[in-house]
RNA sequence: GCCGGGUUCGUCUAGUGGCUAGGACGCCAGGUUCUCAUCCUGGUAACACGGGUUCGAUUCCCGUACCCGGUACCA
């Protein structure tokens, strides 16, 4: 069966780049009818981030990425008990990453180390002075022998072997290569010369990604290791590590990275990029899942709208893009446009209600008909709404038509209001053909009676039609505002 | 520096050993409309560069340039 897995570091929110680093993963498992698992690598306690995890798991949950399996959810976090799982927690896993690195160390493919940090510094700056490759020199190897038989143990957080501090390093081939294919790149090759001995366990007894990552991959599973492009460098030593362990290799798929305007890696200096931020601007969770497929994936025909079990059906992991994709948010806005005028009136209204809390529904329902099609995101409408909540003051001169004059201006408002008055049905279409009536009736055009009701209603140069917005003031208050325009016009 | 990856309109991309290199967003123009938005029609703009291979390369190969990633007891 197939199983997949995101597995972000809770360094931060969950931006756009982890969106899709999470949905393609998703995508591709549940179209194999396969498991998708949510995992957070939490091994760098310095990183930690408050809040992240929440983040994470809430933001994943609010655009209907879940998981399939986990532990039960740790009461500690502060979050609704939603979804049946938790994630994993890679720092809740410590003695199983410390068993099987004391296996290798055991079987000789990784060896202790006591160098301090202080001279591997130094080291890495001796070798980029030369121009060298900065890499461990593997001083430590020489004692391979003479530990070969001792055990580590973590006390007060620290990794002691015989009662020295020490790291454990992966004992990489002296020479020879590592081939592998890439499902999106197709074949890579590394030399062994280039691969560092890479710290397994560090001196706080943690294990460092590149042991965690493996152990956990393989004990939960996962068939294909689907991730950033910046893994593919040490790709190398994970391949090696399941060597080491005489596990099956997963097959692995690096994802090209998301970029900002510049093409430098998307990051939070320019605009924001928390997916949480675009889901608090009323941004559809369908519109972001929409617009991020098609980052980097492309079907071989022209379509472009999919909703997230379209995605399912039609994602083609073989078809996603070597190169990074820049993040623009026009085509974001275009995408979500389409799904908020898309979107049923009694949904988008609930969703809407977030935003004007204190405007009644029925109200609420009535402007978001109007305005709906003016919308690029749900937050709008608190700018939208204002005019037909409140009247702001205008200036009298944009009551007249650029083709017309005040006279007709006040006469086009007189006879309007006279019409008005006796309309009986005071809806839409009637209001319409009342309006047309005073056109013919006067021989006026048009602008000459449209523009001033529109802008008395509204008070604002652009805005929906008059019909439109009087069926949702009410006769009432659509009567006034005309009477005011014509007063205004009269001083 | 070293290692790895990448390069089709401004952006997301389709595509092929021979096509007027296609679509979408954006932008521009026109239509609809009193105005705006929607909607419809049209336009705009690209194969990084240099060598090969070939009758013919955007497509295959090799270089160069540029961009990105990695180069940590970070992920």
């Amino acid at each position: 069966m197939i199983k997949t897995r995101f597995a972000p570091s809770p360094t931060g929110y969950l931006h756009i780049g982890g969106l899709r680093g999470a949905l393609y993963p998703y995508l591709f498992a549940k179209q194999h009818k396969g498991k998708f698992v949510l995992r957070l690598e939490d091994t760098d306690q310095s990183r930690y981030v408050k809040g992240a995890v929440e983040n994470i798991i809430q933001t994943l949950q609010k655009i209907g990425l879940e998981w399939d399996e986990g532990p039960y959810l740790d009461k500690t976090l502060n979050i609704k008990q939603k979804g049946r799982f938790g994630p994993y927690f890679q720092s809740q896993r410590l003695p199983i990453y410390q068993q099987y690195a004391q296996k290798l160390i055991d079987s000789g493919q990784a060896y202790y180390c006591f160098c301090s940090t202080d001279r591997l510094e130094k080291l890495r700056q001796l070798q980029q002075g030369q121009n060298q490759p900065s890499k461990y020199d593997g001083c430590c190897r020489r004692l391979t022998e003479k530990y070969k038989s001792a055990k580590f143990k973590i006390q007060n957080s620290k990794l002691l072997v015989n009662d020295r501090p020490a790291v454990i390093r992966l004992k990489i081939p002296q020479s020879g290569e590592v081939r592998f294919n890439d499902l999106i790149r197709g074949e890579v090759k590394i030399q062994m010369e280039d691969i560092d001995d890479q710290v397994l366990i560090k001196s706080d007894g943690f294990p460092t990604y590149h042991l965690a990552v493996v152990i956990d991959d393989h004990l939960m599973g996962i068939t294909h290791v689907i991730r950033g492009e910046e893994w593919i460098s040490s790709t190398p030593k994970h391949i090696l590590l399941y060597q080491f362990l005489n596990w099956d290799l997963p097959k692995f798929a690096h994802l090209p990275l998301l970029l900002n305007k510049d093409r430098s890696k998307l990051s939070k200096r320019q605009g924001d990029v928390a997916a949480e931020d675009y889901l608090k601007k009323g941004y559809l969770p369908e519109a972001l899942l929409n617009y991020v497929a098609l980052l980097g994936w492309h079907p071989s025909d022209d379509r472009e709208l999919f909703r997230l079990k379209e995605l399912i059906k039609n994602f083609d992991l073989s078809r996603v893009q070597k190169a990074g994709a820049i993040f623009d948010s026009d085509k974001l806005n275009w995408f979500n446009c389409f799904y908020i005028k898309n979107k049923p009136d009694k949904e988008l209204l609930r969703l809407a209600k977030k935003f004007l809390p204190d405007v009644p529904d029925k109200l609420l329902d009535k402007i978001l008909k109007v305005e709906k099609s003016r919308l690029s995101y749900l937050a709008e409408i608190c700018d939208r709404a204002g005019y037909f909540l409140n009247l702001a003051d205008y200036e009298p001169e944009i009551l007249i038509f650029k083709k017309s004059d005040g006279g007709t201006a006040r006469l086009a408002l007189e006879k309007v209001m006279d019409r008005l008055n006796g309309l009986k049905k005071w809806q839409p279409e009637k209001i319409k053909q009342a309006l047309a009536a005073v056109v013919q009736e006067n021989r006026l055009t048009n602008g000459d009676v449209f523009w001033p009701v529109r802008v008395a209603l509204s008070g604002l140069k652009q805005s929906p039609p008059p019909e439109e917005i009087m069926a949702v003031l009410e006769k009432d208050e659509s009567l006034t505002r005309i009477q005011s325009a014509l007063d205004k016009l009269k001083k």
